[in-house]
RNA sequence: GGCGCGAUAGCAAAGCGGUUAUGCACCGGAUUGCAAAUCCGUUCAGCCCGGUUCGACUCCGGGUCGCGCCUCCA
């Protein structure tokens, strides 16, 4: 049976689906900006796998991953480069979906944009109106009033009380208490707006997504998940939008995963220390970097840094060769035999709480295995469990000879040109120039491997 | 100040109250013309102090250190 670590109950509990055999999942996405930075890429990563652990667990999932296409940033940001918000929004949202394909991360069910919502953000801040529990103030600004929703701060564990609102930051005035969040925004010269009830105006940060959840998923629904950064104020704000506006339970199992850290500090679009996706795919195979994700717990911190890339590579080269060592160049899905005992492990280290490194040490030992049995069905399991993870669908000879884009590295026929000669000199029993030309190659980036069946290369 | 999380071998990272995690790196052996890959084997753990227990890395208490949230952030 499946457990999902709860942080609203901060414990493991069993995974149990409203409307049993499905699974309804919010994930809260991007806001397009900007690239997206290595912490995109893990909740990218992150929910991709439990959506497919997920369904392979035989539920029928509805996975709804939203887009942030109107915010603060994203009116400034097009101010700034001189373009359309339209412009600005629609070029980041092809370059997320170009790193999302690269990182091997299927498409969610639904894809929502918030500025289609807005009909439906209006009907629920009008509810919220309704049940006493937004108001106009002064400058215009619908808010939420904070203390007026029983249970406030029940997801990320903090009282009201000991909120200190203003402590960093300017406290609007115009609420009626510090800590009241905006639901709509007045319209300001020079920014979009639509029309409403209350005036022209946009959307406050957190309505989104209480709109386009309930619209997609239902008033109640099984996972809403995002980035531990999320937890407090979003998902604590949009719980009270949503209950408050529904009256009704609004999400059963909230998961949060854990932050990628840069020499153990948060990376962080503010600190400024943030690697972007397409930047470490210059120099490191996508396949390597979703390993590197899923190779730690989706709640332990990750930290990044070459060296560990360079380990992940490493890693993810032995499971490749022990592929290629059979001849397991067919990259087509394999069945999994669930009754072996390998499937067995990987199957519960999956159903507990997603635990993906221990599903990578099942997929490592059925590599040794395979090494030492050559077995094309130990192939088939290696391949069909690590598929479940989105990885090791590609032809072992492809990742092993797949070179690095940002660099100027030997064509195939050269490097084939050279092993032929190799050949040659071999065969002459010319060992020194045989040597020589491995250690050329080698100094390239190719490393040789002669066999009984002839001589292979693969990158280093 | 409030709340929360973590501390495992050289590095990364899991499970587990007693029995090999796993990967990278390292060392010895097999294999190889020599390598590489692979196999076999060895070495290397559990922040500190108490407690519970026949037995604790694993449970409990107290420290220490690190990180995060309380502001936009995935």
């Amino acid at each position: 049976m499946l457990k999902i670590y709860n942080s609203l109950t901060r414990e493991k509990q069993d995974f149990v689906p409203i409307i049993p055999g499905s699974a309804r999942m919010y994930v809260c996405g991007m806001t397009v900006y900007d690239y997206c930075h290595l912490g995109h890429a893990r909740v990218l990563v992150v929910f991709d796998m439990v959506q497919r652990w997920l369904r392979a667990s035989g539920l029928q999932v509805t996975y709804v991953r939203n887009i942030t296409d109107i915010d603060d940033k994203i009116i400034k940001r097009a101010v700034e480069s001189k373009q359309s918000i339209a412009e600005l929004t629609a070029r980041f949202i092809a370059f997320m979906d170009e790193d999302a394909a690269a990182l091997g991360v299927e498409p969610p069910d639904h894809e929502p944009r918030a500025t289609a919502y807005v009909p439906q953000m209006l009907d629920l801040i009008g509810q919220l109106e309704k049940n006493g529990l937004a108001y106009q103030a002064a400058d215009g600004d619908v808010n939420f009033s904070v203390r007026k929703f029983a249970g406030y701060g029940k997801l990320s564990g903090k009282s009201i009380d000991d909120l200190r609102a203003g402590e960093r930051v300017e406290v609007d005035t115009a609420k009626e208490d510090p800590l009241d969040f905006v639901l709509w925004k007045h319209a300001r010269d020079n920014e979009p707006f639509w029309p409403s009830p209350w005036g022209n105006g946009r959307p406050g940060w957190h309505i989104e997504c209480s709109a386009m959840s309930s619209d997609l998923l239902g008033k109640h629904f099984d996972i809403h998940g995002g980035g531990q950064d999320l937890q407090f104020p979003h998902h604590e704000n949009e719980i009270a939008q949503s209950e408050g506006a529904h009256l009704c339970r609004f999400v059963n199992y909230w998961m949060h995963n854990g932050f990628v850290r840069v020499a153990d500090e948060k990376m962080s679009k503010s600190l400024g220390n943030f690697f972007t996706i397409r930047e470490i795919l210059k120099n490191y195979d996508a396949e390597v970097v979703r390993f590197f994700i899923l190779r730690a717990h989706y709640r332990s911190p990750l930290n990044y840094s070459d060296s560990h890339l360079d380990d992940a590579r490493q890693a993810l080269t032995r499971l490749y060769t022990a592929l290629k060592s059979v001849g397991a160049a067919d990259a087509g899905a394999s069945p999994v035999d669930w009754d072996e005992p390998h499937a067995q492990r990987f199957r519960q280290a999956m159903d507990d709480d997603f635990n993906t490194p221990e599903a990578c040490a099942v997929l490592f030992d059925l590599a040794a295995e395979l090494n030492r049995r050559k077995s094309p069905a130990v192939a088939g399991q290696l391949r069909g469990l690590a598929g479940l993870l989105g990885l090791l669908t590609r032809d072992p000879q492809i990742f092993l000879q797949a070179a690095p884009s940002n660099e100027t590295a030997d064509s195939v026929a050269d490097i084939e040109a050279r092993i032929a000669e190799r050949v040659a000199a071999k065969k002459n029993k010319d060992y020194a120039a045989a040597d020589r030309i491995r250690a050329d190659l080698l100094a390239a980036g190719v490393v040789l491997e002669d066999s009984s069946a002839g001589t292979t290369w693969r990158r280093s």
